[in-house]
DNA sequence: GAGCACTGC
């Protein structure tokens, strides 16, 4: 009965809230939003949605957009009682933003401050208290959660929201919450039944377990097909809740076009010059391709008649810095309509109000991963039926919109259902790493929605072996393999880190892991390429990248100490004076702010588990040889034709590279460590600082010391 | 010599 207690308890905390909230200025605005709130599809079924969480343990939710899926449904939960004995109801997101926003939304709508009832936890920032009990959160966090607490005790209900993205977190995640809710149910029907199971790998890291509540776990998605997660779970029920999306128009081309470039600018043209007033959004694959298209509109625009003229230009892609991209969100001034060449960031991440029409060519940039010869690849794709719809979506948002799609009706069909789920097209050390800190023994045997290639996991356990993370018997190393396993980074990352402390040298290698950690800081406009390189120049380390990004960390973190004064204190207009800096220097200064907050969390982390910290000061040749200590297996030597190749076990797997032209590393060094391999138009190594070649049979003779000996 | 979709701990 604890549940009818709980719900009277809840109902009059909103009711307090809400009587102080009469008396506020905010009554207007409140009155707003709970008119929205009991106008979307899914108020109609809270009742049945109870019910129907209360009947099953696993329930999967389609929900289309603007059905309320994500901000009501745990509402429904904390009211129904679900919070019982101080439980949490958390909800996971694939992303920052979208978690604090949906976060923010839900306390406003309850009346609270966020934080309290309502809060969300992501990296950096943790807006929850104790008595927060309904939690959104990004799924990586609460996959580092259950590191601390494998049971996730602390929740009654997990809401794992976006399911049909399949992010390598979701995945895992799908995985390991499957385990818990079992473990966790065995553990109240029969707690001597899960000792004899203990055996079992799978729930090896469950084995204390003591008697605990069931977990109620519901998956959302967006997808139409919700059969693979039901099947997922066992036949697990599946409930559609209708959306509230307007209609979209759907047109198609005749043919498939040559060039899908100059198709665009026919189709944006002719929109604007034949359409209601309303904003266009054109999906491409990458900033090249972006700044041709906003070249191309531009000129022609030059040659159509004055009244004609008034289509504004924005350029939206995520290695454009943060203050150009908001240039997305800025109306267009009365009489113009607004044009956005968009990457896939506008498919999901951004949303831009007042787009009417949607130009789609169909296809994206992809990333896959082969993991024989450790090399990533990106490779433009057509697009999947599911990002085809999701795209077409953008144009229904305000109002009735149209889409124009660059490609045949008959092509549609050709397409793929959904994109290929991350997991398989990605490196898996570090979910290995994670999946053994969990105490799963049997990372191939995993129940993971779709299993990766056998190859894959074959490799990176080979790799976490070298690494030293794992014993030649697959079990997670102590001290090294746990050390590693705590720290939010790739395992060669950890490596760097562990090891940098006996190098004496921990100081430098936190910032440079602190910066490869951060997509690419630097942004730089094609048109303006000798300028980055010219004001940049006094940064450049003719060593390699890394001591040159160390470099731009240090300026950078003088300009911050230099303004911050005694006290200690950033104000605003420190940062006004850091951005003005970073401007200067073409670095998105959100990039850069972010790996200041990652440099200050892994300090942290090494500072607990007790690391040395120490800088080398001008003996960077320890620093150096720290970087051939933990990444040897990404190694390129030069051959006598100024080429580089690779170094592998198998010669098969070994590539002819080229050191990336952003590099500022000079003269053509014997040997090179890299970061990491890419290939775009040619096969590039990114990041790549000199070495001894001499020093890795020294150094990493797990892997080299065969070689040496021939 | 010449460039890179997105997300996350």
């Amino acid at each position: 009965m604890a549940q009818g207690r709980q719900f009277n308890n809840s109902t009059k905390t909103l009711k307090r809230n809400f009587s102080e909230h009469t008396q506020s200025s905010s009554y207007a605005k409140r009155q707003k939003l709970l008119k929205h709130k009991a106008s979307l599809p899914i108020a109609s079924v809270e009742k049945r949605l109870v019910e129907e969480v209360q009947k099953h343990d696993t329930l999967i939710i389609v929900g289309e957009t603007g059905s309320g899926k994500t901000t009501q449904l745990p509402q429904f939960l904390y009211n129904a009682g679900f919070c019982g004995n101080g439980k949490l109801v958390g909800i996971t997101q694939p992303r920052r933003v979208g978690t604090v926003s949906v976060a923010k939304r839900v306390a406003e709508e309850c009346g609270v401050a966020l934080g309290e009832k309502v809060g969300y936890s992501i990296r950096f920032e943790d807006v929850t208290s104790t008595s927060t009990r309904i939690k959104y959160m990004t799924d990586g966090l609460l996959l580092r959660e259950a590191l601390l607490d494998p049971y996730l005790s602390r929740y009654a209900v997990i809401i794992v929201d976006e399911v049909h993205e399949r992010t390598v977190h979701t995945d895992v995640l799908l995985g390991l919450l499957k385990n818990v809710q079992n473990a966790r149910s065995k553990s109240v029907n029969n707690d001597q039944q899960l000792e004899k199971e203990s055996a079992d790998q799978c729930l090896g890291f469950l084995k204390r377990c003591q008697r605990r509540s069931p977990l109620k776990l519901i998956i959302m998605s967006a997808s139409l097909d919700a059969r693979i997660f039901s099947q997922y779970f066992g036949g697990a029920k599946a409930v559609h809740i209708q959306g509230r999306q307007f209609p979209v128009d759907m047109f198609y081309t005749y043919h498939p076009p040559q060039y899908y470039l100059d198709a665009s600018l026919t189709a944006i043209l002719q929109i604007h010059l034949e359409e209601d007033p309303g904003d266009i959004l054109i999906f491409l694959t990458g900033q090249e391709e972006i700044e041709s298209l906003e070249k191309l509109v531009k000129d022609s625009l030059k040659q159509l008649p004055e009244n004609n003229k008034k289509l504004i230009v924005v350029p939206i892609f995520s290695s454009l810095p943060s203050e150009r991209q908001m240039r997305v969100f800025v109306p267009a001034p009365p009489g113009f309509r607004k044009v956005i060449l968009a990457t896939n960031i506008a498919e999901t991440s951004v949303t831009i109000p007042g787009i009417k029409y949607v130009v789609d060519p169909g296809f994206v940039k992809a990333r896959f991963y082969d993991p024989n010869k450790r090399l990533e690849s990106l490779i433009v794709i057509p697009i999947s039926k599911a990002q085809a719809l999701q795209r077409s979506g953008r144009a229904g948002r305000d109002g009735p919109g149209k889409c124009f799609c660059l490609y045949p009706e008959n092509e549609f069909e050709k397409l793929e259902e959904s994109p290929k789920p991350e997991i398989k097209r990605c490196n898996l050390s570090n979910i290995i790493l994670q999946l053994k800190a969990l105490g799963v023994d049997d990372v191939v045997g995993f129940g993971f929605i779709e299993k990766p290639s056998r190859q894959s996991f074959v490799k990176s356990l080979e790799e976490l072996i070298l690494l030293g993370a794992l014993t030649d018997e697959f079990k997670l190393s102590n001290p090294v393999g746990r050390q590693m396993a705590c720290l939010p980074l790739d395992p060669i990352y950890s490596k760097a880190l562990i090891l940098s402390s006996e190098f004496n040298c921990l100081e430098e290698m936190l910032i440079a892991v602190s910066m490869l950690s951060v997509k690419s800081i630097f942004f730089t406009p094609s048109e303006k390429l000798e300028e980055v390189r010219t004001v940049n120049k006094c940064f450049e380390s003719p060593e390699g990248d890394h001591l040159t990004l160390v470099n731009v960390y240090r300026a950078s973190n003088e300009i911050l100490e230099k303004w911050s004064g005694d006290s200690g204190l950033r104000t605003e207009n420190h940062y006004k004076i850091f951005r003005k800096w970073c401007k200067k220097h073409f670095i998105d200064s959100r990039s850069l702010r972010h790996a200041h907050d990652i440099h200050s969390q892994l300090r942290r982390n090494v500072e607990q588990m007790g690391l040395r910290i120490a800088s080398c000061g001008d003996d960077l040749l320890q620093f150096r040889r720290c970087l051939a200590a933990s990444f040897f297996c990404n190694v390129a030597l030069k051959q006598p034709d100024g080429i580089y190749r690779t170094l592998a076990n198998d010669p098969m797997n070994e590539l002819a590279v080229h050191i990336h032209p952003s590099s500022s590393i000079q003269g053509k060094p014997e040997c090179v460590v890299f970061d990491e391999l890419v290939e775009t138009s040619k096969k590039y190594i990114r990041h790549t600082t000199m070495i001894d070649y001499l020093w890795l049979a020294e150094l990493a003779p797990q892997r080299y010391a065969l070689e040496n000996q021939v």
